[in-house]
DNA sequence: GATTTTAAATGTTAAAATGACATTTTTTAA
DNA sequence: TTAAAAAATGTCATTTTAACATTTAAAATC
């Protein structure tokens, strides 16, 4: 194999990114009102081309930050879309990435000078391209992996509250729960810290914030080894 | 976005596919004796570049026909690497497939001539550039889908008995499972059809033989919807 | 300041699933 | 006929699950 080999296989590299927030107790993702050709003025995506001295996985996260201003988000790889025609305009290979990020810490200003916009998974416009299976392959993802492992604290802020979490997980299942089943649940985990202090921004009564306990997480996987089901809450 | 800015951001983009089997009670991958530049004499996954032409996932199938001489096989993408330096030599993204076959089923010959040769997934010899990484992924994935589908069939002949089935389970889970347990559960999904025939290659007694249905288990699919989990075996 | 409103917090029980465990059966080979 | 080897089978105690309604706390309203 000489380097003729390795040119006549090049392809157009870009990754595309799902992003997930979560806000009005519902799971949204955010999208780019396109003002550029191709496909000028519908919804796509947010992408870019992955750029020659950067490790792959480097691009979603650069391109994130052009975004929201934010850094150190939680990224995972959902997969590589590469049908002939997914672009009608170019040959163009697509790496899929879901992005979870919590929606007030992103930089507005930014978001709006790129036309992007938060629309609930149950309800988000036409995509253009195969982006709509993309964001199908990604919640399909979240879902797996949220019964694996405690993602869902990306979506939220550091404080929360037990209605929060629960009705953040009724939404990554598109699934109510009972709250004592719930709680019970959750709590017996022992990955969740009590605080004293209460939230009233949701109802008069107010309720109790709690912190994510990455320590004792860690021995709770550490002590399981090969744990293959962490978090099955329904 | 010009075609200036297509033709800046190409890369080699190649599929390397993690083949397994089940063979002597075990998981095996088919793994390549490279007879070429770079890194000529070690070992490797079977791999190839994609085509212009393909779609990214009719490269894998291509390939694996090259190598194998079988069609219709069980894939499933694993993830795309694509760090700076992975292949030493050039800049090339490559995105990993599984494949699950069945070792009877394969062409001896082709095989032979790639220099291919079968290794327990318990003890491998050292790989290429990322290969080992692939992999781990790959296992990983087997381990998380086999317990949400029915994807071990692929890997057994078209009739099998209950102990082998244990045992290709026990082998993807490293861990020894209790017969009764095992029996009573996979058999309570009613997702196997039990044959008059009995296979007596394995012992004296011999094992009742047993098919996976298909329709059956199509059935179970539409009835529980939205299904995140199916074959808890442990 | 009494009443209403709203969401948060809490416990029990019956049914189902799980995990642990040992013996018998069938067949072939010695 | 006996020995050997793996296949097949059932029970029970424990744990987990799912289903269910009331009380509590605080703010807002009258």
């Amino acid at each position: 194999m000489g380097k003729q080999d390795y040119e006549a296989h090049q392809f157009t590299l870009a990754v595309d990114c799902i992003i997930f927030g979560f806000s009005a107790n519902e799971l949204n993702i955010l999208l780019i009102h396109r003002g550029f050709a191709p496909e000028e003025g519908k919804w796509s995506l947010m992408g870019g081309f992955v750029n020659p001295d950067e490790d792959l996985d480097q691009a979603p996260v650069r391109i994130l930050h052009e975004l929201t201003g934010l850094n150190e988000i939680y990224l995972e790889q959902v997969t590589a879309f590469g049908k002939k025609h997914r672009d009608p305009g170019a040959r163009v290979i697509s790496v899929a990435y879901s992005a979870l990020i919590r929606t007030e810490d992103y930089d507005i200003e930014l978001i709006k000078k790129h036309n992007a916009h938060w629309f609930p998974i149950s309800n988000y416009p036409d995509l253009i391209f195969d982006h709509k299976e993309m964001v199908q392959a990604a919640i399909s993802q979240i879902r797996v992996r949220a019964r694996l492992r405690p993602i869902g604290f990306n979506l939220l802020t550091p404080k929360f509250t037990l209605p929060q979490l629960q009705s953040l997980y009724e939404s990554i299942y598109d699934h109510k729960l009972d709250d004592r089943n719930f709680r019970r649940r959750i709590q017996s985990l022992g990955i969740l810290q009590k605080l004293e202090e209460k939230f009233k921004g949701d109802s008069k009564k107010g309720a109790f914030l709690f912190k994510f306990d990455k320590e004792a997480y860690d021995r709770l996987l550490k002590e399981s080894e090969e744990m293959t089901t962490l978090l099955t809450l329904f």
